[in-house]
DNA sequence: GCCGTTTTCGGCCCGACTGTTTTCAGTCG
């Protein structure tokens, strides 16, 4: 059994076992066990035959035995007895928002609902109302949610909760009670996916009911699901959920840094705090244990005052944490020991390497794109239009390419007297056989070639890694297009073992792209943080289709950030006559 | 179920909001 079944068996564990009213933090060790299996970077095998799984911090006695289990026989027993003792739809009724595992106990128990639809059902004939300790209110509110998990189920893409934010921050920070205003949550930890929307405001007490006014009201707002003094939520067009807290000035930089989570690594910082005799909540530090003080950090003040976020990580003798490292990975044994990187700035990027033009299936010129790229700043730009196979993207056939190459090489003539560089590349198809759809003798006239799948997507894991990993061998590719395989706006998505490809990255020394564009993003940090650690380097790329695609750079220096990558990880942070000689250094 | 620089038991992060109560439990983040 692979190790992500084996995370998800032990999450759903965590979940059943919550369902049946057993001790939350039982629960939770299976829910963090989950969690770190499903992060580990090795596989399980090894752990488990060297004996060492039980070394890992959350992974004792019980749960050795059961994760061997799992692994060695495929089947649990704990598991198959806890699943076969609750129905199975229990399980995604608590899914519903508002709804629990204690309510759907209750439910179960006194009118056998054991499903959405029969909870649906329950509270359409007014049976839920009648429950103890439910009532009107409490049944239309599920009757909410389960129309909202029906019609928005699962989380949003980075890109979308990004564009909803930006008009309401705007909003905000116009507002003159505001004083500082941040977006906080999982956008701010620039997740692959983000579950809703965290924003933040600090102002003056008498003025938190009228910013909760206008929150409510603003454009875009469909739905208000609670408005209180401090803290709201509504739902927007688009089914985004939105958060809304009023802290003061002085609770503000708590409450960024509470609300920016990610939960597991406030739970270490509480933690953290706790041995130093200090209790930490959203509005400061108070004491904590016996001589704890009545009032607390809320309505008495932080007993240590910090205007932002850095003092509370110094606070607590730490370097500061940036956001994007939050995930309870490592960051704070890094951030104590000053071991932390000095992650990549937007202001590191000097180029952009994967683009298309009006070649292929592009909308502007190679002149357009150059020009614009010069426009935001960097220094040079790189082509990668499709190749042959691609011929619904209009993909250069042999013929095309001189012209192409005179093309590119007229722009770059142009711009050089504005010291800007241009690139000629290719995005070559990788065949069926691991081949690529151009011979060697093409492949070189090439400034650098862009290997990519594009068609085949549903070979099994094993053969698409070797797929893959055969046309990383050809000297002639310096690089590999969207990795993960993950091309998540289409069905366009294929299975591959990413620690195998990125092992063979290392072997041969190609570069492994970061693609920050919506249909194609590669976000899953994880990977990037194991390429680096391989020595293996990556590159960030829009694969931009249009100017306004160049943009989408900025998100893919937010997923390197994650993955815990500097400048000297990623290629188009050097200068054009270096990155020349990487992307040559192969052939 | 896990954990331990006060270590083998007794903790385990903490508060807001809601709806139901009339002091609190459930849910969420």
């Amino acid at each position: 059994m692979d190790k992500a079944k084996v995370a998800e068996i032990l999450d759903e564990i965590g979940t059943l076992l919550e369902l049946k009213g057993e001790n939350p933090f039982k629960c939770r060790a299976y829910h963090n066990a989950s969690r770190l299996i499903d992060g580990l970077q090795q596989d399980l095998g090894p752990l488990i035959e060297t004996g060492k799984l039980g070394e890992l911090k959350g992974i004792g006695e019980a749960l050795t035995e059961k994760i061997t289990e799992l692994w060695k026989t495929d089947r649990l027993g704990y598991y198959e007895e806890l699943k076969a003792s609750l129905p199975g739809g229990l399980v995604q009724m608590i899914s519903i928002p508002g709804f629990g595992p204690k309510r759907a106990q209750i439910v179960y128990k006194k009118l056998k609902v054991d499903s959405v639809e029969k909870l649906e059902a329950a509270c359409k004939d007014g049976r839920v109302a009648a429950l103890e300790g439910f009532g009107e209110k409490s049944q239309e509110k599920i009757l909410q949610g389960i129309e909202q998990l029906r019609r928005f189920s699962g989380r949003h893409r980075y890109h979308k909760a990004f564009a909803a934010a930006q008009p309401i921050l705007a909003a905000l920070r116009d507002h003159p009670a505001t004083i500082r205003c941040e977006v906080a949550g999982s956008l701010r930890r620039c997740r692959e996916t983000i579950g809703d929307l965290d924003i933040l405001v600090s102002a003056k007490e008498k003025d938190a009911p009228a910013l909760m006014e206008m929150f409510v009201k603003l454009p875009g707002v469909m739905s208000v699901s609670a408005k209180g003094d401090t803290k709201s939520s509504v739902v927007l067009d688009g089914g985004i959920q939105a958060d809304f807290r009023v802290v003061s000035d002085a609770q503000f930089p708590f409450a960024l840094n509470y609300f920016t989570g990610s939960k597991e690594h406030n739970i270490a910082l509480r933690g953290r705090a706790l041995q130093r005799g200090l209790s930490l909540n959203e509005y400061g530090f108070s004491k904590a244990g016996k001589e704890k003080d009545e009032a607390g950090a809320r309505d008495g003040g932080s007993v240590i005052k910090c205007r932002t976020e850095e003092e509370i990580y110094k606070a607590l003798d730490l370097d500061y944490i940036p956001p994007e490292l939050r995930e309870d990975n490592g960051e704070i044994d890094a951030a104590e020991k000053g071991e932390l990187p000095e992650l990549i700035e937007k202001e590191n990027l000097r180029g952009a390497l994967h683009n298309h033009s009006t070649w292929t299936d592009g909308r502007e010129t190679v002149e357009a794109m150059a020009e614009a790229a010069r426009e935001l700043g960097l220094d040079y730009f790189g082509t990668a239009d499709h190749s042959k196979s691609e011929f619904q993207a209009r993909g250069l056939k042999e013929e095309q390419i001189p012209d192409y190459l005179a093309d590119v090489r007229k722009v770059g003539e142009k711009l050089k007297k504005h010291g800007f560089r241009v690139f000629a590349g290719i995005e070559a198809d990788v065949l069926e056989d691991g081949s690529l759809d151009f011979s060697d003798k093409i492949l070189a006239q090439f400034d650098y070639v862009v290997a990519a799948v594009h068609r085949g997507f549903t070979m099994e894991e094993k053969k698409m890694t070797a797929r893959i990993v055969k046309a990383m061998a050809n000297p002639h590719v310096t690089m590999l297009a969207h990795p993960t395989g993950r091309l998540l706006l289409s069905r366009e998505a294929y299975a591959v073992d990413m620690r195998a490809v990125i092992e063979a990255a290392a072997r041969h020394g190609v570069i492994i792209e970061i693609n920050a564009h919506p249909f194609r993003l590669d976000m899953d940090w994880r990977w990037w943080k194991f390429a680096k650690q391989c020595g293996v380097k990556c590159a960030i790329n829009a694969d931009a289709h249009s100017i306004h695609d160049l943009q989408y750079l900025a998100v893919g220096v937010g997923i390197a950030r994650k993955g815990w990558l500097t400048k000297a990880d990623v290629i188009n942070c050097l200068p054009a006559n270096k990155v020349e000689a990487v992307l040559k250094a192969r052939r």
